[in-house]
DNA sequence: GCAATAATTCTATATTTCTAGAAATAACGA
DNA sequence: TCGTTATTTCTAGAAATATAGAATTATTGC
């Protein structure tokens, strides 16, 4: 379960565009992952900046990067980005009085 | 559908503690929505701040204002929260050649 | 050891964002 | 109209982030 702060830090990961872009080429890969290299042919984008970014992902724990010889392979952390995703509507209305949401899941906070 | 761009817009939006709270009682307000005084009690910071942030979310359209007398009634965007949660992972392993990750959905863009 | 490859770190500049006080605007009630 | 309430806009300094060239580190093959 994520944090506040993890969930904050996570969006903000991917929330500028060339790291979005990131993101997305290696969601797409799935489990085999990229190395930075093929990133890089695949986002035509200077290496420093490519690592800047990464770096960023990785420290949101949305990128794990294993070193591979003197590549580094980068795989989306699916786990993580389902965290991600299902954390922003979790606790929908909550503090709803009258009637709830039609077709929104309760939050699992709230009294049954 | 959401572009790239808006997708980036959104998560910057989220990407930050102060940004993510007001979205999150708003969230858990449901339907009803907050008006900025209400947001500002409940989170206990500086108008002028609170504002700043506001347009921020309302920007990436995932808050949506409705002026109502001399207040501003605050509701979070449902349908484009839950189309955000969806960005990240609905392209998952397009270009997976081997073995796809168990139980993650296929993309629509990917050869049935 | 040496050249080549893969990636990072260093550095510097430009831009954006954060924060919040002060001033301004807008709407209502008496 | 006048005072009050609700909110925004203005302003400005501090902090964070973006970008990318140059230099550096690490790994491999010969």
């Amino acid at each position: 379960m994520l944090t506040r702060e993890e969930a904050a830090q996570g969006f903000a990961a991917v929330g500028s565009e060339p790291r979005l872009d990131v993101l997305l080429v290696l969601v797409r890969a799935g489990s085999a992952g990229l190395t930075v290299g093929e990133i890089q042919e695949r986002l035509n984008v200077p290496g420093s900046t490519l690592s800047h970014h990464l770096r960023f992902l990785a420290a949101a724990e949305l990128v794990e990067q294993e070193k591979n010889g003197r590549s580094i392979v980068n795989r989306a952390a699916f786990n993580r980005l389902e965290a991600l995703a299902d954390y922003l509507l979790r606790e929908c209305c909550a503090d709803e009085t009258t009637a709830p949401r039609k077709g929104q899941a309760q939050s699992k906070t709230a009294a049954e």
